[in-house]
DNA sequence: CTTAATAGCGTAGCTCATACGCAGTCAGGA
DNA sequence: TCCTGACTGCGTATGAGCTACGCTATTAAG
């Protein structure tokens, strides 16, 4: 928290640190209100919805005056990255840390889904935003009991945010475009694979479909999707479980 | 393998089995042609690169010739998402599950780097064409000695899959991102840290900080990417092997 | 009161996806 | 043999999107 006159332009608009103006008029716009615009077309038309004349519109402003407090559209994608996350959950201070990383993990999936754009978003960059930074600290907390090293926390936070960006890209993803299209999936997809995977050519996977496993419709609906993911996940802190046991026998 | 006549036309182009047309004049073009010439247009100059009028200029055609073979860029984009990923490796016949499961991620993060831009491919539906396919068939394969019940083997398999597509979307985004702007990275970003973090509200992260975890310059770099993988997919293994174990003492 | 910095915005240039229709090409039937 | 219908490639045009540039109005400092 030095000085701040060096920080980069992008991370200095990322924590609403850029120096006020001296002179000229009043701003009637923050980046802060474009994001929250930018946010909410998104949320109610998808990504491929936000156009700055959309923003722009939705604010009652023209297209060119976003460019006064947002320096491209990528910035923009940028600040809607770090706030679509709102604050992370507050761990209860006596939970063990599996029952923190789950807790965790639901809120941050729950957000997501709140938020289905955010898989689109490109990564080009390592967070630095504060809400991202706030999530990354609450997972470190979690395993503040845990007797790991911090190195060792982090390679435990990021296998876990491996996994659940992957759940976000992968699930959060098909869900919502099942939730848009219902009729693409479902049932159908069951008998498309039925009529495509050649049992000789693809035993395994013909095995499954031959099983039936596929032939329900609800694959992709909100609670079986939730039911997935805590089986996949447990599965990982299973894992992480018999390493803080090893670490914490040397 | 029924009757091919009602296939949806997009799965009948991704597995190539589109009925060929009996007059008019021969085709140059075949929608495989245009995938690969896309394909390569994102790897030398990303997926911003890839427009219809630069895919055909590489085929030496003009703009809408592309469109008689593919109906629209979303399709076209979808070919890539399918053909993007080569043949899944073969899996020795005598390999257990794990190093069978371990091969598998190994071949396909591979894969991925090669194309960094399938990270942001979107994804609009469930895996259907045949390298996809190819994919989810040989993970079920290697599981085939475990003694799952096939909708156990997928679920396991799925959560693989996150797994490994988090991977993707994260780490190797930031690899791709490290390669293009090695200078926004690297000691910068854990200078940054240092100066935003505030130990009082971000008492863990600041923790991780303080211990230099972040202060070198390697934490993007291809190897250093592939330990941490390995760190974490094998905790990952390590509760799947905890499941496949008391799936079979019951 | 002057002046420099700043906000909002109109215009215009560029890129892109793609609908539409024309012209040339090939296979089968008359 | 030749016609006809199907099909390929492509030129043009439309509309949307990002954003550089410059003008005007506004505010605070000197």
């Amino acid at each position: 928290m030095a000085d701040e006159t060096e920080l980069p332009d992008d991370v200095a608009l990322l924590w609403g640190m850029r120096d006020a103006p001296r002179r000229g008029p009043k701003a009637t716009l923050t980046a802060d209100d474009i994001t929250r615009a930018a946010i909410a077309v998104a949320d109610a038309d998808g990504l491929g919805a936000v156009s700055m004349a959309r923003v722009a519109s939705e604010l009652g402003n023209s297209t060119m005056a976003l460019y006064r407090h947002v320096r491209s559209k990528d910035e923009l994608l940028a600040l809607m990255a770090d706030a679509a996350f709102e604050s992370p959950p507050e761990l209860p201070a006596d939970a063990d840390w599996r029952s923190g990383l789950m807790l965790w993990a639901r809120h941050n999936l729950a957000a997501a889904r709140r938020h289905p754009w955010f898989a689109q978003l490109p990564i080009g960059a390592p967070p630095i935003g504060p809400t991202s930074l706030a999530w990354f600290d609450s997972a470190l907390g979690a395993l503040s009991g845990s007797g790991l090293s911090e190195p060792e926390k982090v390679g435990v936070v990021m296998a876990m945010l491996t996994y659940v960006h992957g759940e976000i890209r992968l699930r959060t993803s098909l869900s919502a475009a099942y939730a848009a299209n219902p009729e693409a999936f479902g049932p159908r997809y069951g008998e498309l694979l039925k009529r495509l995977v050649d049992p000789r050519r693809l035993p395994a996977l013909s095995a499954v479909v031959e099983a039936g496993v596929f032939d329900q419709d609800t694959l992709y609906e909100e609670e079986e999707a939730k039911e997935e993911f805590e089986f996949g996940f447990s599965l990982f802190l299973d894992g992480v479980e018999q390493f803080i046991a090893a670490r914490s026998r040397e």
